[in-house]
DNA sequence: AACGCAATTCTCATATCATGCAAAAAGGCC
DNA sequence: GGCCTTTTTGCATGATATGAGAATTGCGTT
């Protein structure tokens, strides 16, 4: 029943009753009892016969916005940063096993980023994802590496496990990560993840800049503002929102780095 | 099993799986498999042994917004207000049978705002609400006024039908209302609707003002800006997007109004 | 390296509830 | 008011969700 909100898509955002049962092979009663269920529930939206996302929808993404301890500090960074140098800001976070674009600062270029707020972002392309992934445990990296080594093959980040694990290793001496026109073929990115309390990567900064404006910049400065930033976010997030989490019993202190 | 979602609350963004349990009286089975559903659809998101909401509620949101066809053309209006007057301003939308905020765009002041994005806001309080309220159709009114005459009561539109429907005619003929202090009390709002082609709102656009700065405003003219402005929105609407909405069979010309 | 505790998943018999069909009801349109 | 499409209802049937308890896993501890 839940694969129902998944016919909604950005591009075709609006169905009908009969799409949904045709798409289900639901017989029509089914159908109209399972999208009254969602429309009970405020996930679906229905309007002179046609079925749209519903408001609960925009409810919960605002639960997932106040509840996220990145998100505030973060916003205040971005913009001091988007203030300083001019380039797009963006924010991923690492939820469940995919990441996603949390925040998007526009800068002074007027950038085609096709990543805002709600984009999936592809795992092992572009700056933030790689600051991410780079910087997840061991083992993490392993199962990752063990479901997805094609893409990873792919991105060019290694066809073996060792190879894969050396690349990681790499950014994670640098710190940081630049990718050129991974996502948006115009745009660079530079990346630096967001660590929890054990050294983990639960999110990453993005500065996003047009390839004029990246070749004149001095790419140590840029790599050491986004870094700063990123550890600020890090510190903020640890220190003002500590203990928000129930049942952590066992986070087992990491070495940090950065 | 959607229950589930609604014991996340911006108070409350993360719960153990023995919280939902509890609350709902499920066997431990059951609650581990609903949530393993909602898991699965990326709805929920557990981390740590703790639940938080997930990656799919973001990605839904961007497709509301993507979706939305007062939203594009109201951004850019909403900031070139914003410019001009330097008030915030609010778009709110009629989702169902609620009005929540969907876009919040700062001005030069500092307010404190309680209904940014995804806040659903009181039906009867508030400009904006008001606004939308007053353009809908009369039986929608009538149904609204059956289901909630004590809080519209409340809210000083009336003790029976009549008067109700006359404070909706005066706000009707106005095109626009004020509202001073009825949601954050330091606020004023003045809010206009957005009109589908049927003229039936479908949303409100707010200009929200500190008590200084509206005491000194020239009301008539802020009353025209935020009615243009709202204007240029319905008409934006109709003709960018027309024709996304499939199954509209039954679309009455209404009178327009304005 | 093995133990012990808690969290999580599995097995399976039972009862529940979702399903589809046919038919009825509800709106909207002429 | 009659006719169309859309939406809901009643009901018998069969799939499947459920809870009790046991088995398993994961993790910290000894």
């Amino acid at each position: 029943m839940l694969g129902i909100l998944d016919l909604f898509t950005p591009a075709r955002p609006v169905l009908t009753v009969e799409d949904v049962v045709t798409e289900f092979g639901y017989s029509l009663p089914t159908g109209y009892r399972h999208i009254a269920e969602l429309c009970r529930a405020g996930l679906l939206s229905r309007v002179a016969g046609s079925l749209t996302l519903g408001p609960r929808i925009v409810e919960l993404d605002y639960v997932v916005r106040q509840g996220d301890p990145m998100l505030e500090p973060s916003q205040a960074l971005a913009r001091e940063l988007r203030d300083r140098c001019g380039c797009d800001t963006l924010l991923l976070t690492l939820l469940g096993d995919r990441i996603i674009t949390t925040h998007h600062e526009r800068g002074s270029d007027p950038l085609t980023i096709s990543y805002s707020r709600g984009r999936p972002v592809p795992m092992f392309r572009g700056a933030g994802s790689k600051a991410i992934v780079a910087f997840l445990p061991l083992a993490k990296q392993r199962r990752l590496f063990a479901g997805s080594s094609q893409e990873i093959a792919a991105a060019g980040l290694g066809h073996d496990w060792p190879a894969f694990r050396a690349a990681m290793q790499a950014i994670r001496r640098e710190g940081t990560t630049t990718s050129i026109g991974e996502l948006d073929p115009p745009n660079i990115g530079v990346g630096a993840p967001i660590l929890d309390g054990a050294g983990m990567a639960v999110g990453s900064l993005v500065l996003v800049l047009s390839r004029p404006r990246y070749a004149i910049a001095d790419k140590a400065l840029l790599a050491r503002m986004v870094t700063q930033a990123s550890q600020q976010i890090s510190t903020a997030m640890r220190t003002g929102q500590a203990g928000i989490l129930p049942g952590l019993r066992g986070m087992k202190q990491g070495r940090g780095n950065g």
